[in-house]
RNA sequence: GGGCGUGUAGCUCAGUUGGUCAGAGCGCUUCCCUUACAAGGAAGAAGUCGGGGGUUCGACUCCCUCCGCGCCCA
């Protein structure tokens, strides 16, 4: 639907008591039964404004946070509606990940299990088993399915949120991360990198996390201060030149050393390098190497480099060629087996008292061994330092070896990197200064993007190997299904050319067992939404997109992603605005967040304050500022409602005047010509996506339309009684028209549900598909007004006022003289609506006085009697 | 340690190229049930614009520095 000019209705229709209750109830089915808000495809593309909605978690609730940015972004929808484009606003669900795999595991008591077949007639136990280790197996496809189930139920929860928050999402298209489209996106997008050597696979360590048992990507770490004690153990020169002193916080890995590290520049160890020592207790001779990353402060200055203790090891390990000699499982613990480089039975036996035990047990053990060999030197110093964890997780992470999938993001091409960073700079970012956050990531990175997740529900990569004749499977030459069979699960279906019976035997094939990191699929989002492939027209109509609006805390992850996939695919950017929101701060200024226990839920808020209520708080929230939880703004944002309800009771409240009747006196046209000056105003601001400066705006000019417009006119309005409507009359009628007509839509997006009942009352259609307002209509219909009319109408009257007020008389009263002293060229603009001002503040005489300090002099009338 | 942001009335915040910019709302005090509105209206008190330097005829606004807070990255 496009939007139109407003048409006024043949006769109004105002309540006696107009009410912002029930609104909700009355609006929303209405707009759902009249189709206000659904996307017609038939526009081109320049009249389509396309936003990546952020798919909120499925198995989750909505927070506060959800209806703070969802509403900044619904206000810009609006506008843009308004403003004649046909806006693609479509909703996500994010199903695809952890949370919701936790969520269909224990709602139905099954696990997910790909070695399982599908199984068409599979139905969950009626009652769900109380023990995890009673889930049933179901295979990937059944478990896709159940979530795909539990889905319908957790979509209406939220669809319910948001439509009464009053979101114009069109409802008839939405999609799911794990639903079908997506997957085949995801995977089509996945072979299409891999074609083109954006994608790889490597035998390689990775960051692991013991409890989720998933590799982690770099743009998921985050180091936590954590305490641990420097052990110094004595290493032994093969010389025999004596000891060589390292402080480790991780005694345990010695059995997994493969060289000890020292700065090059460093004259301590300088001498040594190119030796070698005996590791303590077991007793395996490694090299000394120098590494520009050792560092001469920290400890005794000279490292000892496992397989693998952190980051840096890797870095040690892959550029001074190391060997590897890793320890730790992929559940956390030391392996059971003795490794085959330890040199002696002794050392054999040693290791014994660490197999199978977590790393703090046998940091216990290694601690008792050193201590009884005399190669722990002095006592243990504690010390804080920085660990690296899993941003979801509370167990520091473990590197181990396996095979992962990679995807390249220039961590590993500075080529790359600077084709990526020049795409961020194409954005427009919405704050600006939010750019340098996308810069930075960017241009630290250090590593491809890992993208294999060791999981099992989830969308697997569509790739089989062929297993060799002496049964060892060739990772090198992967078999690829033809994408117009996508989705594929390669764990339950056999590639082209082969039978199912031929899994895993020699000259069959193997299917590859991971799934993607869910960002691999969120990448993809305005793919997936625009349909890339699926729907060729629809795609052609709405991509790239108009508008990302996202948290600021994701930067690096969904933002970035998505631009590196739009970069490899399309060679161009995903969107051209983005636009970061803030943060929701409890009243402590701290974040709120669940496990804080200070989130509100949004129902209950909706339903207290009324849904514009909500809005208005959520709108003065500045785009990318963090914006404290303040229920008083809620209640202004509700007196603002009401009012607006009442002053529209007011303004339509005579009967109507045609459109055409002109606005002649002077307090009339200075009305128009500010709000012609708003309404410029409010425009540019939502250009800038800055909808929080058009709501103040705008706010800020109502209300004083209401106290001193308003009442300096309503008696001219009103009119004689029985009186045929005179020339002033009908001026005032038709400027109210005027005003109130602007005042609707400037406010539609901001209070969508009272607009939408004032506007009711006197036109046809919804106010959400009426045309923007147009500040140079709005200018010529105030004739050349002098906004400056109404400031010296207000300051006047203001006066009056105070005088009352100090009389502590009621504003009823009389004034029977007023002296005003002003300037000569603001006396004359008070002389142009005189009248209005004596009416209003109820003066008997004017006196005006030429002078260079405002004043007003009153004398107030004494109380009538009676 | 680096980057970004932020610090204006008790509270939440405007202040767009340096010159009536010292503002709004809430809260507070007082008055008023005036025919749009008592889930209201009117009026009033209240701030050395984080501290200190500097540029300028003039700075909340530009520069430097310090302090506080927040976020991101090491």
């Amino acid at each position: 639907m496009a939007a139109h000019e407003p048409r006024p209705k043949p006769t109004r229709d105002v309540p006696d008591k107009p009410t912002v209750d029930g609104l909700e109830d009355r609006w929303a089915p209405a707009w759902a039964e009249q189709g206000t808000y659904a996307f017609d495809r038939s526009a081109t593309r320049d009249r389509v404004f396309s936003i990546d909605t952020p798919p909120p978690t499925a198995s989750g609730s909505l927070h506060v946070g959800h209806v703070f940015s969802y509403t900044h972004t619904d206000t810009i929808a609006r506008y843009q509606r308004m403003r004649g484009m046909e806006v693609f606003y479509p909703m996500g669900w994010d199903d695809n990940g952890l949370p919701t795999e936790r969520r269909v595991e224990n709602h139905y008591g099954v696990r997910c299990d790909p070695s399982v077949p599908y199984d068409p007639a599979f139905a969950p136990p009626a009652e769900p088993p109380s023990d995890r280790r009673d889930f049933v197996p179901v295979s990937r496809p059944n478990f896709i399915e159940l979530c795909e189930q539990l889905l319908v139920v957790d979509e209406q929860a939220f669809e319910h949120v948001w439509t009464r928050l009053g979101l114009s999402v069109d409802w008839s298209s939405t999609y799911a991360t794990i639903d079908e489209g997506s997957r085949r996106v995801s995977q089509r997008a996945f072979l299409r990198n891999l074609a083109r050597g954006q994608a790889y696979s490597q035998e390689a360590p990775s960051l692991w996390d013991v409890t989720f048992q998933t590799a982690v990507a770099q743009a998921e770490l985050e180091d936590r201060q954590r305490s641990g004690a420097y052990h110094q153990l004595a290493f032994h020169r093969s010389d025999g030149g004596g000891d060589v002193l390292i402080d480790t916080t991780r005694p345990e890995l010695v059995v997994s050393c493969v060289a000890l590290v020292a700065h090059p520049d460093d004259e301590r160890y300088r001498p040594l390098f190119g030796s070698t020592v005996t590791t303590p207790v077991f007793g395996v001779e490694v090299p000394i190497h120098p590494h520009p990353l050792a560092e001469p402060d920290k400890g005794t200055g000279i490292a000892m480099i496992c397989t693998f203790g952190d980051t840096t090891d890797v870095v040690w390990w892959r550029e001074l060629d190391l060997p590897t000699r890793a320890v730790i499982e992929r559940d956390g613990r030391f392996s059971e087996e003795a490794p085959e480089w330890l040199p002696t039975d002794l050392a054999r036996e040693r290791y014994g008292r660490i197999a199978r035990k977590a790393p703090g047990g046998a940091r216990e053990q290694m601690v008792a061994l050193l201590t009884e060999t005399g190669e722990l030197i002095g006592d243990v110093r504690p010390i804080e330092h920085a660990v690296k964890f899993f941003e979801k997780g509370d167990k520091p992470l473990e590197i181990v070896t396996s095979r992962q999938w990679y995807i390249r993001n220039g961590g590993r091409s500075e080529e790359l990197r600077a084709e990526l960073v020049a795409r961020g700079a194409e954005l427009v970012w919405h704050p600006d200064f939010m750019r340098h956050r996308y810069d930075n990531w960017v241009q630290g990175l250090n590593g491809d993007w890992l993208v294999s997740r060791q999981r099992y529900f989830g969308v697997p990569f569509p790739v089989w190997y062929p297993v060799l004749a002496d049964g060892t499977v060739d990772h090198d030459h992967p078999i690829l299904p033809d994408e117009a069979d996508l989705p594929v699960d390669p764990q339950a279906e056999c590639p082209a050319g082969f039978e199912e019976s031929q899994r895993g035997a020699p000259g069959g094939f193997v299917g590859d067992p991971d799934v993607m990191d869910t960002w691999a699929t969120s990448s993809l989002t305005p793919q997936i939404a625009c349909r890339w492939e699926d729907d060729a027209d629809l795609f052609e109509r709405t991509f790239p997109m108009d508008l990302r609006p996202q948290g600021h805390d994701i930067i690096r992850t969904w933002l970035f992603s998505t631009v590196l996939r739009s970069h490899d695919e399309f060679g161009c950017v995903p969107w051209s605005n983005v636009a970061l929101s803030g943060w929701i701060l409890d009243p402590d200024r701290k974040k709120m967040s669940k496990s804080k226990g200070n989130v509100v839920t949004p129902l209950g808020l909706l339903e207290q304050h009324g849904s514009d209520a909500v809005r208005y708080w959520a709108a003065s929230g500045r785009p990318g500022t963090d914006t404290a939880f303040d229920e008083q703004q809620m209640k202004v944002g509700r007196r603002l409602a009401i009012k607006l309800l009442n002053a529209s009771r007011f303004a339509l409240g005579f009967g109507a005047v045609d459109p055409s009747t002109p606005v002649t006196e002077a307090l009339d046209r200075a009305a128009l010509a500010t709000l012609a000056d708003l309404v410029d105003d409010a425009t540019r601001a939502f250009d800038g996506f800055d909808y929080a400066r058009a709501l103040e705006r705008t706010e800020t000019f109502f209300w004083r339309f209401c106290d001193d417009y308003l009442e300096l006119v309503k008696t001219r309005a009103y009119g004689e009684d029985g009186a045929p409507v005179d020339g002033s009359t009908a001026s005032a009628r038709a400027a109210l028209q005027v005003a109130l007509s602007t005042l609707h839509r400037l406010l539609a997006p901001f209070l969508p549900f009272t607009c939408e009942e004032a506007w009711s009352w006197w036109m046809e259609g919804s106010v959400h598909l009426a045309a923007w307002p147009d500040g140079d209509s709005v200018r010529a219909a105030s004739a050349g007004g002098d906004p400056a009319a109404l400031e010296v109408a207000g300051a006047v009257l203001g006066e009056l006022r105070g005088a009352k007020s100090a009389a502590k008389v009621g504003m009823r009263a009389g004034i029977e003289l007023a002296r005003v002293t002003d300037t000569a060229d603001r006396l004359d603009l008070l002389r142009s609506v005189l009248d209005d001002v004596g009416r209003a503040g109820r003066v008997t005489t004017f006196d005006l006085v030429e002078g260079d300090e405002f004043g007003v002099e009153c004398t107030v009338a004494p109380p009538s009697d009676t």
